[in-house]
DNA sequence: CTGAAAGCGCTTACAG
DNA sequence: CTGAAAGCGCTTACAG
């Protein structure tokens, strides 16, 4: 139709917008000063006078003018762009909206902070790790980068925290190369307060059920159910999950005497089916408590005794923490654990009086 | 802890990534025929001979060389970026992931483009309009932008189309400054066609119920639904939401003697929920088709007969005319309607006879 | 077929 | 307090 000026590259013609230059030549300055009052402001910069400031602040108004992000950038600004990497889709049809939450908290931190968040959705699925690829380097488009997913790369995060380039995870993740940043929820904390709750119930014997291991947020709670267990005096029991089914793990809880269980939540859900599909009373016979979000496709109508992952806080803190690296803040922690929401249900109840 | 590079914008030291120049002196050729390697293959271009070209690209393998994108961009070269803007939050927290189906489609499609998304979270939602702030120019830091949103502002597409801006619009928008590049839903077949189901089901007296107007869906769907009665020799009767409540909607219904209504989707939950609490049979007394997807909260065993809105097929189609236009494809239709899913459930059945 | 040069729009030492 | 200059890492005419 029309002829267009977009394939050149470069727009051409009618309506380029104003640069610096273009305001500095109205204002009677050069462009270095315009570019000072631009950026000034804030540190013991140049302090352009006022008069000058003035003049380029109306020039500033009348040419309508907007620096320009990329070259901004490239001269060793800010892009303004803080990258979000996945380790899985973002977007994912079936994991029912997994990482919803996470975006949603940052959405909503990246507009106070005044950034635009950049997807990187160019890399295949197939191989999502960052290094060996074009990966690491893609991240630099962006002033720095948040995290996320649960098959995060070991090898990534250390490669990231050796170049010391602004990142921070969503979750808490380890690497002998040094300190991840990250913001993660308080598993610790939450479980031995679900395993109190247990203990003040009159439990004694409680167990802990583990989903997939090897993770860091597993350790966390792990962590939390043998500190409860050992205040109390009592004897941790740990069941892994394993490639042991539902109904496995509720022939140990039951042979072993257990009361109570304090379950991952990819295994609760299961768990406590097949314990009233055998007849068994939740919490009557048994009291069950979940630690962490439901699953996709759970029964919505179980009113779990546990708690929550804070995803919306974890979302906005861990942008939080990238935007005070960018801003050169060293003595903000880089490491910080966000509280979950405890729960009170009707999977757990009083320890039952012997029949 | 450590001394942190990052602090002065610019990475120094250690791990300066390498660059074209970089490169070059690797190959022993000049930073001019690395770029020309990097760009070249496609159009008729210089085209480096064998041997430098090879040699380039061991150089390239060795230094582990990628691309900066915030120079190529400057360079009026592209950045394999693609902005998505929306004029309401993306992750909302109320509107039940409304955008959520469009944004899996964009994800991946910008996969299969290679490209990465950039979402513009940075302008406050309580101005959302893009002209007359930093808005259009920010948008440049893509090579091109899908746009997305029920309160789109028609100034701004005016504004882009004027700039012939690569962009693409999620759903059908007009404005008289020229043509709108937009990926819509086909509302005026899939509306003509659930009328016409309702016309071999027997009903003759059927009226269009409109949720809030003005805009160009709303339209498509009313024009559908005029051809399907008029084809059918019949008059149309719409009746537009405004100011009443589905109760007054009802009334309205049953005075003019309608025995069916095709019914805008934000208002059919509450219309068919009334009818039943007037004891009125749904689709017994009144045959109700949905024009489009459940809305928030609506009760999701309600087997409706309507369509579906193509939201996947939208988000990645309108990505594809961007990246179509960036790939100079000026046939290209810019202008796409998507089909929608006709599902025939259970609210609309055979006209009743009179007793 | 290859390279030297200009330029994209900024920021930041470095001089006055 | 203000400006001339260099440079960020590219792309793209323009010469050889």
């Amino acid at each position: 139709m029309t002829t267009t000026s977009h394939e050149n590259g470069r727009r051409s013609g009618t309506s380029r917008r104003p640069t610096q230059a273009d305001v500095a030549r109205l204002a009677g300055v050069s462009q270095t000063t315009v570019s000072l009052v631009l950026s000034g402001s804030g540190a013991a910069q140049h302090r352009v006078g006022e008069t000058v400031r003035e003049r380029v602040l109306r020039a500033i108004e009348l040419t309508g003018y907007v620096a320009n992000p990329v070259a901004q950038s490239l001269a060793g600004g800010r892009t303004s762009i803080i990258g979000v990497y996945t380790y899985e889709p973002v977007f994912p049809h079936d994991a029912g909206n997994f990482y919803y939450p996470f975006l949603e908290g940052m959405e909503d931190e990246a507009q106070r902070l005044g950034v635009d968040l950049l997807l990187f959705t160019s890399m295949a699925p197939s191989n999502r790790a960052l290094i060996g690829g074009a990966g690491i380097r893609r991240l630099r488009v962006a002033d720095g980068c948040v995290l996320l997913g649960r098959h995060s790369s070991p090898d990534d995060l250390a490669e990231l925290v050796r170049l010391d380039f602004p990142f921070a995870f969503v979750g808490r993740r380890e690497t002998p190369a040094g300190e991840v940043p990250f913001a993660g929820a308080a598993y610790e904390d939450a479980t031995a307060s679900i395993v109190d709750h247990l203990l003040e119930l009159g439990h004694r014997r409680i167990a802990l059920v583990n989903g997939y291991t090897g993770h860091e947020s597993v350790e966390d709670r792990a962590r939390g159910y043998r500190r409860a267990m050992s205040a109390a005096g009592l004897q941790p029991v740990t069941f892994d999950q394993g490639d042991r089914d539902a109904g496995d793990l509720l022939n140990a809880l039951t042979s072993s005497g257990m009361t109570a269980a304090a379950v991952a939540s990819d295994i609760s859900g299961a768990l406590r089916r097949t314990a009233l599909d055998r007849g068994l009373s939740v919490p009557g016979d048994l009291s069950l408590v979940r630690l962490g979000d439901p699953e996709v496709g759970e029964e919505a109508d179980v009113d779990w005794t546990g708690f929550l992952i804070p995803r919306m806080q974890m979302g906005a803190e861990a942008l939080r923490i990238v935007a005070q690296r960018l801003a050169g803040d060293e003595d903000a922690d880089a490491q910080r654990f966000i509280s979950c929401t405890v729960v009170d249900g009707t999977t757990a109840g009083p320890l039952a009086p012997l029949a």
